[in-house]
DNA sequence: GTGGTCTAGACCACT
DNA sequence: GTGGTCTAGACCACG
């Protein structure tokens, strides 16, 4: 389920929480699911128990999953939300981002056909 | 001229490299104009040398700046060109980008107009 | 009768200690009246009969319940008096409790009405 | 200055969120001061980096500092404001430990004297 | 020098 | 078995 790539510059503990998000947007996880044990994801990804622990910790801060003692981690009931409400918040960082590709001479028809692409593969994605 | 920020958590060398790209995207810096020295920059911005030198070395591997021993740096010929190509070949970035937008149920209008307003902003900031 | 809350942080054997505590100072369990067995406990809560029994145990040793070998576990005459004479002696850390609110900028009225209305709900609590 | 008990229950990583909150609350510490850096913490309390680290890590995200890549730590300039707002919003909290303490069949007029006890100490501590 | 990430391996509390 | 804390020690990026 959880791929990572050893190489990249964003952390190992980044890439599994960014994962973690997408799978629950995704509708993959759902509210109340039984994330994989830290052991056995520090197994299956050959990855420090430690790394692993660092990412689930940090989503548990973010109430995206609540992690219970000798049971488990569970993605939390708010999680969907919690994650909607952050992507919604950072509009303006998005805008920064287009700004620049504007400057650097991208036309405003070609972001846009960018968009509209955008939303098209998430749709095929979802009628899967 | 340059700005920086000491708490951002880019790095001081990054942005002082993004920032010498959209001065030469705004043409604020054109083809055969000097940059300030390296003593000169460290001191009126309080930043170590090293890290003024790291930020002159990655935009002359870039090719965005020639140094010329015991003269000075330089905005090279191509700067401009070479400068627009890494932004043209970057948009699959921007689609992923915006994709995990869409992903986080932002509808397709959102987007929209921040593109529109981004484009928007550069306009006026052109006509100053 | 007990009602544990499996994704709470706070471990189901102290859940179930504070219960047995709230039961007998609000007059639920008397001295002498029998608890629960640890295997009916368990399943009618789902929870590990280890967890029963070692919530149990502490009880036991705190001398608030008195296990009898093949009868069954009873209330202890003395409970009451050992459950309010620990809160007293607790009574310090209430007052550390509260300077932090105090250093936080919380005002006494405040914390003064909050005082108040922890007393009325639980008065009517008592008329029910 | 920090002060860390290698016995109690709560982690130490905890021990040094709290102890940094209260610094930043009573006005020790201020918004853009330097905190010790990881290393010199971790000598001087003879603890590992990796806990001081994570005691870090956690204001910073809850953003009471802001850690700079190889500059150090500094109070952020909205500590004192987040510090507030997360004890106002956790007053319900503090009702229930009372109406617990009420149960226990601690009279009223007690626990007002230990409120009005704790702000009187908080005045000294001011005035000192 | 600073903070940040990661591994290896230990121990604890809880179920 | 589960998650949580901690140590020891390494390596990287940044200034």
């Amino acid at each position: 389920m959880f791929q990572i790539d050893a190489m990249s510059r964003t952390p190992i503990y980044e890439q599994l929480i960014e994962q973690t998000e997408k799978f629950i947007m995704s509708g993959v996880l759902r509210s109340g699911d039984q994330l994989p044990s830290v052991r056995s994801l520090s197994i299956s990804l050959s990855v420090n128990p430690n790394t692993i622990q660092k990412a689930y910790n940090e989503l548990d801060i973010k109430k995206i999953i609540t992690s219970v003692q000798g049971k488990g981690c569970f993605v939390s009931p708010e999680a969907l939300d919690i994650i909607y409400k952050a992507r919604a918040a950072n509009l303006g960082a998005l805008k920064k981002t287009i700004a620049e590709y504007a400057l650097a001479g991208i036309d405003r028809q070609s972001i846009i056909d960018i968009v509209e692409s955008a939303y098209e593969s998430i749709k095929q994605e979802r009628n899967k």
